[in-house]
DNA sequence: ACTGTATGCCAACACTCGTTGACTTCGGCG
DNA sequence: CGCCGAAGTCAACGAGTGTTGGCATACAGT
């Protein structure tokens, strides 16, 4: 996100101890819950450090949730895969990274995590449903469909962990799930 | 959900007001952001009130949550209609009555939160589900589906407030949302 | 080796939280 | 009236929070 120039501090490892552990609590506690105190012992470090490298606790949060999510060559895909390409891709991305989990989670009830949630959607699903639909009003309206498909699928999977969706296999809600996202993007209207 | 005899104290005047704002207060700011001052502030009366009353701020919420919601007439339905007849009843619900976005919020962090909407939806939706469908295993797998679709256009359109969600008539929605549901619950298995 | 700066720890501050117990007021009943 | 329990207020406690400043230590440049 920010460019990431390099002084090459010394202080380095220790900031980036700060930050992994900060992502996991975030991800699993939520901004509330998790606090400074926890995370600096998780890093092995004292609290005061994560003042001084991150100023506040508000500023640490921000640095876990300013990174890119990148969406994989969606432009060279056929047009009846868009719905299958994009679900496996939020699955990896899911599963691979803590960022969706901690914005989903802290998001529900606080501010800026939910405007981060909304510029992700907007920088990865928005410019996917303009390729096929001609006026911005329309590609909006479709772009938040598949968002709340993709984040219902990721709340019920892998923050409310309902039973039943925790044990579909990935191909299994690829299978479910891309025809309902090929739909909300090419359909018609209804 | 519990009965509600009536010895009728004299204190039910507070026992409603604390429950009342402590309904705003959870759907609004979630489990920790909501503080018992704040509710009793609301209330107009004294925090230990809220104390004498429900004992601890986890049995004021586990008060809030302890409700029926009811899926009215689901039997008489055309089966053609179940997705649709299934979305508008969801939506009613999140407009008229605070607890679903209770759920919503709190659900993302606290696991009591999280049991109850697990609950919630087991009783709404796999009933409905396993009237269409043979297996047990078949019907939880199109609840979750179901419910999938259905939280996810709550979170987005209620709780992120993704600008286009919200935008979105209930006609548009049900119109959009209705197939989606259709299928789960009716449609062979991909 | 000396010095200045970056790095880290420690103890404490100011504040808010949920919760408690003692005290006062009210309302009905003899 | 006088009583008594219920309803409500008030001040405080103990724990936990984010945050701060002072002090020790390790490192790099000269």
């Amino acid at each position: 996100m920010t460019e990431s120039k390099a002084p090459r501090r010394r202080s380095d490892a220790t900031r980036t101890a700060i930050l992994k552990a900060a992502r996991a609590r975030f991800a699993a506690d939520g901004y509330e819950r998790a606090t400074v105190r926890a995370i600096a012992r998780d890093a092995g470090i004292d609290p005061s450090m994560v003042m001084r490298y991150y100023g506040s606790k508000e500023g640490l949060f921000a640095a876990v949730i300013d990174v890119e999510l990148v969406l994989p060559n969606l432009g060279a895909i056929p047009v009846e895969d868009v719905g299958g390409v994009l679900i496996g891709h939020f699955l990896d991305l899911w599963e691979n990274d803590s960022v969706l989990q901690t914005l989903l989670r802290v998001g529900a009830t606080n501010e800026a995590g939910a405007a981060r949630m909304r510029e992700v959607f907007a920088g990865q699903i928005l410019p996917l449903a303009e390729r096929f639909v001609v006026t911005r009003a329309d590609a909006e309206r479709r772009a938040a469909l598949v968002a709340s498909q993709v984040l219902g699928m990721a709340l019920v999977r892998y923050v409310l962990r309902f039973g039943p969706a925790t044990d579909m296999s990935r191909e299994d809600v690829v299978a479910w799930l891309a025809p309902t996202v090929q739909r909300y993007i090419t359909a018609e209207a209804p």
